[in-house]
DNA sequence: GCAGTTAATTGGATCGTTCCAAATTTGTCA
DNA sequence: TGACAAATTTGGAACGATCCAATTAACTGC
């Protein structure tokens, strides 16, 4: 009996109706007669039926119910966050989705979206990997499939894309360390030649010369976007012959690594020096110190991009659509502000 | 011209030759004349042919190069880097992966795994979430797809599963706290009623009991398996009569709770206090103090499950297999041992 | 030059579903 | 009761690949 699946053909043959009823009792067509339905519902039941979305898909009319998600790195939390928050859209839609890690590497990534597009996925969401192209994604572009690049660019790439709003996020929080009273303030972590490294540089210099400061090159340490980075990056910046009082790092990861660093020079963050991340991963608001960060709320961001996945495979045409997600700057205990009094937040 | 997909049909056509011909130069085979084969290819290139998996799966025999991950917590790294592990081997082996997030509840995780059946999965690797039952897996089991249980067990599911040694680990973990010197060592973290806390605390209560030490129930702390967990077992342990001098954390996130609730009580992790992980995620190494803890590699857990997996497929009839993981005490600056020198390692 | 191989190629038939047009049953009303 | 409409049901013909048996082309050796 175990031989070969049960098909809509067996249950037809054991309801005693023909599989086009089958096939509409599956849709849920509310051409077919109750009793009817029933009888079918209960042989499915019985036979141990299950679909086959695969031999369905294969009319060319239908859209697959698969999306793909690639993100370039799953072991950052940010990054997990985001495909937790596309997971649970994507689930209540009724989607699944592949999802994979590019690791970083161009190449796999290009697999992975050949291998992806082979299983005909209905749409893709992508956190780029670094040096990623155009033309990596011209082909599925080119096909009518939905594309949408999170967290970082494709310059050239006519695909839709959700980012955070870098800049703004940097600048206020350096606003808000000029307001502490910091005068030397660091961007600290990283790797310099990325779009968003760049333009949270950029939010962070234009406070700066907003408030009158200096923000000399020296006090812009790149190193990796992780914690090990957060750690080499504050050990440079304290061997500065005016090391700086305060800083915004990267992302929290750099945060994190900051703060081990500053310990391990025997510097307690918050209070003798002041620390911004940037993300705001769960860890930042149960670490000690809470660290103070931009909120960027990735989970949210996950569903978001979904969101936007879903309604462009809906719209069935794709017209490319860039939105800038706004974040703001949570105050905890790491910049030296939040001291003793509970979280507080300020509206971006 | 975009008006439907390109088809075997419409390389033959271009190329001059039959579909059957498309087809086997499809699959490479060695039938095929170079010639033949060459024009084939170019026209495949010139058209932008994609392959239709679906459709190639339809044929009865052929099993899919589909598989099914689900994890009960994607935001905790430990499953992120499981994850990652299992991506790596997938993806060289040819495969994609359906990757979803339970999110510890039963119902998502049978509507996801539903979800995979129906779209032909080969094989599905899951960490099961909380409260999972055989019957969940019935059906599945039942039509001869390989299923591998990771981390987690589910009793009377005729699955594989890969379990790392929580029992030995815990007990290596204990011994070296009483080798430094420890005679009260707490077991904090983690909820209790769960199989791999059950075997830790059993691995705990075994190296006291060797010791000749005590081990009251007052030192076992549950509270949750996070950061947050940590610091609400370390405050409780602060407050008993007779308070630790050293514990072992249900797992990694919970040990670095701990260390904050330490830092938080004034005392410093590692000198005045020993503290021992479980899991070793990659942030065990570059936190400060380095945290001493039981290494379970995440990622190659992962590799080693889907390999595990990729075997099954492979024979054709299932065989369950219960594979137990060792585990390696990693004793680095946590526990008050590894001071200044660098990491060193005692293999278990 | 021809029988006997070997090498290459090729029409169906098939996988499990959907969809259309056509057929059947049921219901309504004069 | 018969004509007509509405409600149900139902055979095929797709969809895009694979695979088998059968055909055709290209080589042998004598």
């Amino acid at each position: 009996m175990n031989k070969g699946r049960v098909t809509v053909i067996d249950i037809a043959r054991a309801a005693g109706v023909s599989k086009s009823t089958v096939s509409l009792v599956l849709q849920a067509s509310p051409l077919v007669n109750e009793v009817t339905r029933a009888k079918v519902n209960a042989t499915i039941r019985e036979l141990g039926y299950v679909y086959n979305r695969g031999a369905a898909n294969l009319r060319q009319s239908a859209s697959s119910r698969i999306i793909g998600i690639i993100v370039n790195d799953l072991t950052n939390s940010f990054f997990a966050e985001l495909a937790v928050g596309m997971d649970m859209v994507m689930q209540s839609a009724g989607y699944v989705q592949f999802l994979s890690n590019s690791a970083e590497s161009v190449d796999r990534q290009r697999e992975v979206i050949a291998s992806m597009r082979e299983h005909g996925i209905a749409g893709l969401i992508f956190s780029p990997a670094r040096g990623t192209e155009a033309a990596d994604l011209k082909p599925l572009v080119a096909s009518g499939i939905p594309v949408v690049a999170v967290v970082r660019n494709v310059v050239g790439a006519k695909v839709s894309t959700l980012f955070s709003d870098n800049y703004a996020g940097a600048k206020d929080a350096v606003r808000h360390l000029i307001a502490l009273g910091h005068r030397r303030i660091a961007f600290l972590g990283g790797i310099s030649n990325t779009t968003v490294f760049t333009e949270r540089v950029q939010g962070w210099r234009e406070a700066l010369a907003e408030g009158g400061l200096e923000g000399p090159n020296s006090l812009v340490i790149a190193t990796t976007a992780s914690r090990a980075g957060g750690v080499a990056a504050i050990e440079r910046a304290l061997l500065l012959p005016e090391p700086p009082t305060a800083a915004l790092c990267f992302n929290d990861a750099a945060a994190f690594g900051v703060c081990d660093g500053l310990r391990a020079a025997g510097k307690e963050p918050g209070r003798d020096f002041g620390v911004v991340g940037f993300d705001d991963v769960i860890e930042a608001e149960t670490a000690v110190p809470a660290l103070t960060t931009v909120s960027v709320d990735p989970q949210g961001m996950g569903r978001r991009a979904a969101q936007l996945l879903l309604k462009q495979i809906n719209a069935g045409r794709v017209e490319p659509e860039a939105i800038v997600s706004s974040v703001r700057l949570v105050v905890r205990q790491s910049c030296g502000a939040g001291s003793s009094d509970k979280t507080r937040r300020i509206s971006a």
